[in-house]
DNA sequence: CACTTGACCTGTCCGC
DNA sequence: TGCGGACAGGTCAAGT
């Protein structure tokens, strides 16, 4: 489900509520969900919340706790006494008066409050590491973030060339290009280039390298000022929803009016992924 | 090797 | 209404 834009803004809002606190407890009753023992987090002292891709990295005490949400993995944070929301109300209150349920895997209590772990489909997963060696294979062969310097065009037009065989759209996709790319934010970044999906990388003129290059970074920034994208399952850390959908130009619009030229948007398949543009406005 | 498919899970939606 | 099948934002391992 998350992609960057949507694991980013559950780091910031959990970073801003559970940075300086203490794991109380950790109540884990999908075993398989939790690789490690959720003994050791108790009393652990959250130092730090950093995202890598689409990977939540805590530093603790002690330890690393990494986190991958997969596709519907839900951080979800409810304060005590629910004291914050009698002020002006919260965005999704019925949302969170029903934790934890069925698809709540993995509870951790704070003095401040309780961070529920929910998964529908059981694919995320977290994992305690003993130090940053534990934590190394799980970075190594991730591409640059959007936002560091060694995102230049020199990197992107280099490391393009060499999946030159392979659609942009599976390009994209892959973590080792630019981290942090899912479905949504690959088809978007597609319509903003101006680029069909299924354009081999090997055909794209160096002046549509240059475009994309530039469309990754708008999108994500656009994404992240809207909270992410709420298309089915994926949560803010408050249980709210990110309004990017409103935003998107192809994503989930398949037979609705390019909002820009006005014909319909198709959705294929690549490589099993759907994947959404418009006819007219990508080349 | 490089590339594709299946697997991991559960729920929803669509067509018959 | 019920039932089967396709599909859902991610990533590996296994197979070709």
């Amino acid at each position: 489900m998350p992609e960057l834009p949507e694991v980013e803004t559950i780091k910031r809002g959990l970073a801003k509520e559970l940075v300086g606190h203490r794991v109380l407890t950790v109540d884990v009753r999908e075993p398989k969900l939790f690789i490690g023992d959720p003994h050791l987090l108790t009393n652990q002292k959250i130092e730090d919340i950093e995202r890598r891709a689409k990977i939540l990295v805590w530093k603790l005490t002690d330890y690393y706790m990494i986190i991958h949400l997969k596709m519907t993995g839900q951080l979800i944070f409810v304060p005590n006494k629910n004291q914050k929301w009698l002020v002006g109300g919260h965005p999704d209150k019925a949302y969170v008066a029903d934790l934890p349920h069925k698809h709540t895997h993995i509870i951790f209590h704070f003095d401040s409050g309780t961070l529920y772990y929910n998964d529908l489909r059981k694919f995320g997963w977290i994992r305690l590491l003993k130090n940053v060696e534990e934590l190394k294979p799980y970075l190594a062969k991730l591409g640059t973030e959007y936002d560091w310097p060694e995102y230049t065009l020199d990197y992107f037009t280099q490391r393009l060339a060499k999946r030159k065989n392979i659609t942009i759209k599976q390009a994209l996709l892959e973590q080792t290009l630019v981290a942090g790319v899912g479905n949504i934010y690959a088809d978007e970044s597609l319509f903003c280039a101006k680029i069909r999906p299924t354009r081999k990388v090997a055909e794209l003129k160096p002046k549509e390298v240059k475009k994309l290059f530039g469309c990754i970074p708008k999108i994500f920034e656009l994404s992240l000022a809207h909270g992410g994208t709420s298309s089915q399952t994926y949560r803010k850390h408050d249980g709210s929803k990110g309004r990017y959908l409103e935003f998107a130009n192809v994503y989930k619009r398949e037979s609705l009016p390019c909002k820009v030229c006005g014909t319909p948007i198709e959705r294929i398949k690549i490589s099993g992924r759907s994947s959404h543009y418009c006819p007219n406005c990508q080349k």
